[in-house]
DNA sequence: TCATATACCTAGATTTTCTATGTATAACCC
DNA sequence: GGGTTATACATAGAAAATCTAGGTATATGA
């Protein structure tokens, strides 16, 4: 089987995470659905990454989560971002946007 | 002494290599010169990820290399791109271009 | 002569992401 | 009812790129 380029995210999973909750506490499973919603299938967030990510994240401080008995006895994580995440996501933002900049220069695209 | 975020590359390093030498053979120092000219300083191309990066892309026949002597004694080693490397350049791109787009739709930025 | 820049290289650690599992509930359809 | 699929969580281990921190040696300029 041919093998997957791995890496797609490339150091970006986190950015996109704590943008994707800016708007509004989710559980991680939406999470994931809502990014590959919103790239239309182009980003495709795998559990084994997306898990890891938002136990780290946490620990970071950077999202907090309390368990939500939504319908019945199912159990289910609502995060949310924390002031430290707000921050955080306003410095990759402006990390992402200086980095893209400076790879659109090397490829020859004068955009920004 | 503060941690320094890791992977700021973000496995564009490939890319930026392919790119620079698109336009003529060049010695792995100077590649990495290029590179932070470029983009005044913004992207620092270390050593240590650098040379390993030349060895792969050569194993994969993406880069050609021979060593000239052109002063004096000193043993400099000019890579070229391939064939391969060109094909893979063009490809490269366009993954990046898609995933930069994909990751400015999440950030609320529409872009292209 | 001494410091700095050039030019190459490598080992090992770090981090993120991916593959491949596993568990369990909920929803849907026949 | 039974079977399939979607939802929702999780983890272990592998894979890959990058970084830290060294090392060697020549060339240049003060």
């Amino acid at each position: 089987m041919p093998k997957k380029t791995p890496e797609v995210l490339k150091g970006t999973l986190d950015l996109l995470i704590l943008k994707t909750l800016e708007s509004g506490p989710m559980h991680g499973y939406a999470i994931a659905r809502a990014i590959e919603d919103t790239t239309e299938q182009e980003l495709q967030i795998e559990e084994g990454s997306l898990y890891p990510a938002l136990y780290r994240m946490t620990n970071r401080g950077l999202l907090r989560f309390e368990w939500s008995t939504s319908t019945g006895k199912r159990r289910i994580k609502s995060y949310r971002i924390t002031a430290r995440g707000k921050k955080r996501l306003k410095q990759e933002r402006a990390n992402w946007g200086r980095f893209t900049t400076a790879v659109a220069r090397v490829l020859g695209e004068e955009l920004a």
